[in-house]
DNA sequence: GTCTTTTCATAATGACCGTTATTAAACCAC
DNA sequence: GTGGTTTAATAACGGTCATTATGAAAAGAC
């Protein structure tokens, strides 16, 4: 019983997801919450808890609904799919919305004051996750000789996510999709070959 | 004549450009910088001016202090040990300080509310003369045979570009000075080669 | 209908933000 | 010394921050 919320709460996520996207943790204001989402602020705190909880909420949203293109990545064949998959979803995602460029978890909390220490604390953990599965593909990659023995599974899923990182600085920054697809192709070309394919000739 | 001031500006400068780097542009409080500098804030006012004058006069001081491995960089001989220097002094750069790892140029401002639009705007435009000077320089490796002449110096910047801005990034969350040389390594091994060059074997 | 419960909108809370009056102290010229 | 000038420290300014108290409105239960 009791009366019916009025507002769409999935929505209303919706809406503060893309204001975190665009101005970051510390940069939204419940001013621009509210603007955004149509929805006072005693109901954004009756739905999703105080300002921290609701980007938590906006973050696990994004890695389900954006980021979807990690767990698709990570079932390609052989490694330089999944390096390509990844370099051109990040591309993708880092460019398709004019008015959020770039990612979230980049753009979220770089750097703030202390208060947003621990949600800063949380993307570094969320990228963490990401970068160790990437590491884990790849090992399994040498195993099956995707890649060469001499290649480091740690050092490629590092230099992945930090080509990814730059890619989304980038974006933010208003690069253009032409740009960043330039640099996606140049990360790509130093992709070693494993013993199993022919050099140069795998693509995304 | 009048009272002489009582504290070193150089040093307040110093000390306001490291709180800058650990904590953004607005992470950064007027508390934080007075106790940082040890300098009253009306003091700060009457020698830097308002909180955005500070920081473009400390992003004055990081760029000649700190980012002087640039100019440096530019003057290598070929577009590998160009790329190697950037590589190299930005993992150094970003690891040297262990309370305010990354870079300011890319903590100070990625993204945040209206009012600090343009102090993120002329951090974008700090980033982007590095590029072309980048770029211009691997413009001239080309003509010079120093690279091939299928490779794309504006690629080669961008790309070079986008590592260093992941290796900010990945310092900011705390990566080993280890872990950023794999990633430093691995963008270097995709360095295309000049026709006066063998393959592979210069090194930084 | 009345009661209970939940949501709604308005507006207030204390704290901190960047920025400045204000006043006392220090210095030089004379 | 005295006057004029600059800096120093204290404390205040209005504004915005995240958060919440308050009371009206809406819905089901009885």
């Amino acid at each position: 019983m009791g009366r019916h919320r009025e507002f769409d709460v999935e929505k209303a996520l919706d809406a503060a997801l893309c204001v975190f996207w665009r101005k970051g943790y510390e940069g939204a204001s419940y001013t621009d919450l509210t603007e955004a989402t149509g929805v006072e602020r005693p109901a954004l705190y009756s739905a999703f808890g105080n300002k921290e909880a609701l980007f938590r909420q906006a973050l696990d949203r994004y890695c389900e609904r954006y980021f979807d293109y990690l767990p698709e990545a990570l079932d390609r064949p052989t490694a330089r799919d999944v390096a390509a998959r990844i370099l051109y979803g990040a591309l993708d995602l880092n460019t398709r919305y004019p008015d959020h460029t770039g990612c979230l978890v980049i753009n979220g909390a770089l750097a703030g004051s202390d208060e947003a220490e621990p949600v800063r604390q949380t993307l570094i953990e969320a990228r963490a996750v990401a970068e160790t599965q990437l590491r884990e593909r790849f090992e399994r990659a040498r195993a099956e000789g995707d890649l060469p023995q001499t290649a480091r599974p740690e050092a490629l899923a590092a230099f992945l996510m930090a080509v990814t990182h730059g890619m989304a600085v980038q974006a933010k920054a208003g690069f253009s999709r032409d740009r960043l697809e330039a640099v996606a192709e140049q990360a790509l070309s130093a992709w070693p070959a494993g013993s199993s394919e022919i050099s140069g000739t795998s693509r995304a």
